[in-house]
DNA sequence: CATTACCTGCAA
DNA sequence: TTGCAGGTAATG
């Protein structure tokens, strides 16, 4: 569910109201959310510790912690299960997952998985309806794999039009799959890689190989237009998406073909069509998109 | 490369 | 009742 829009509109909200607070008390109502370490040893490392920066990479959330205690000159070592420096929590929501910073005595919310309780009363609540969604701790060198392991973000000034002909280049197959493979562009989802592809006016189905240098620089605006629209509006909200403050984004309002098949283009009024490419759901239109 | 699994709820 | 949903990892 959550695209890159979304996670960076619940990181925004996150930066502004988490770094600072110290957390008192962690429960788990559904340990399987918690992909590592266990909940035992996730609880005592939380607890205690004070979070800081909120950070995005393509939809992975990560939460910079600091030690439970100021690492005291003649204490170098931290003490047994207290997080040490440099440890993250990293946040996946998958296709339904939501954060939701609550104020104290907020009435719970359904399908809670792990609330994250704050000294202040303030509760950090991951809920996710389909349990899909992953907290997790990681190290700097995780963070660092994860860095390498995902394309470019599209909006950072270093994601040029040379750098998605590079990301493209050398690989077979059609556009659209290779657009939701984050190794490509870290961040695009179902409903961004269809709206980018109808800003585009290229056919989701074309072969990547047969791009041109203008193709090329028309995709790379149009990722960039459509993610910046989606932060602009905070988010998409078809089903299940909610922003950090429990309310949902704008920008189903204003997308082009998505979920608007039988619908007239909004360019040309040719009937907006769905298919499947890649396994996925696809709408676009097929006079415009070439 | 394409298909399947992982989950639950809802629309067709 | 079936199949599909805004994602990814794990399989053939």
């Amino acid at each position: 569910m959550p695209e890159l829009p979304e996670v960076e509109t619940t990181r925004r909200h996150l930066a502004e109201h988490l770094p600072g607070a110290r957390v008192a008390a962690v429960e788990i109502p559904d340990p399987h959310a918690l992909w590592r370490p266990d909940p035992a040893t996730f609880m005592a490392r939380l607890v205690g510790s004070v979070l800081g920066a909120v950070r995005r990479r393509g939809k992975y959330l990560i939460v910079d912690l600091a030690p439970a205690e100021p690492a005291a000159p003649e204490l170098p070592l931290s003490i047994d299960g207290a997080p040490s420096a440099g440890d993250y929590l990293l946040i996946h929501r998958r296709m339904s997952g939501n954060l939701f910073l609550r104020a104290p005595g907020a009435p719970p919310d359904p399908r809670t998985v792990v609330v994250i309780r704050l000294a202040d009363g303030r509760e950090l609540r991951f809920c996710d309806m389909r349990r899909f969604a992953r907290m997790w701790l990681a190290d700097a060198a995780e963070v660092a794999a994860l860095e390498r392991a995902l394309g470019p973000e599209p909006l950072s000034s270093t994601f040029t039009a040379q750098r998605l002909a590079a990301a493209l280049a050398n690989r077979r197959g059609q556009l659209k799959p290779l657009l939701l493979d984050q190794r490509s562009v870290a961040g695009l989802g179902n409903i961004y890689a269809d709206e980018a592809l109808f800003a585009a006016r290229l056919h989701p189905s074309r072969s990547a190989a047969t791009l041109t240098a203008a193709d090329l620089r028309r995709l790379h605006r149009a990722i960039r237009a459509v993610l910046a629209q989606g932060v602009r509006n905070e988010g998409t909200s078809f089903r299940d998406y909610l922003g950090a403050v429990g309310l949902p984004g704008r920008n189903q309002l204003m997308v082009g073909v998505f979920r608007r098949h039988g619908q007239p283009c909004p360019r040309c009024g040719t009937t907006i069509e769905k298919t499947r490419v890649g396994g996925r759901g696809t709408h676009y239109c097929p006079r415009c998109q070439q």
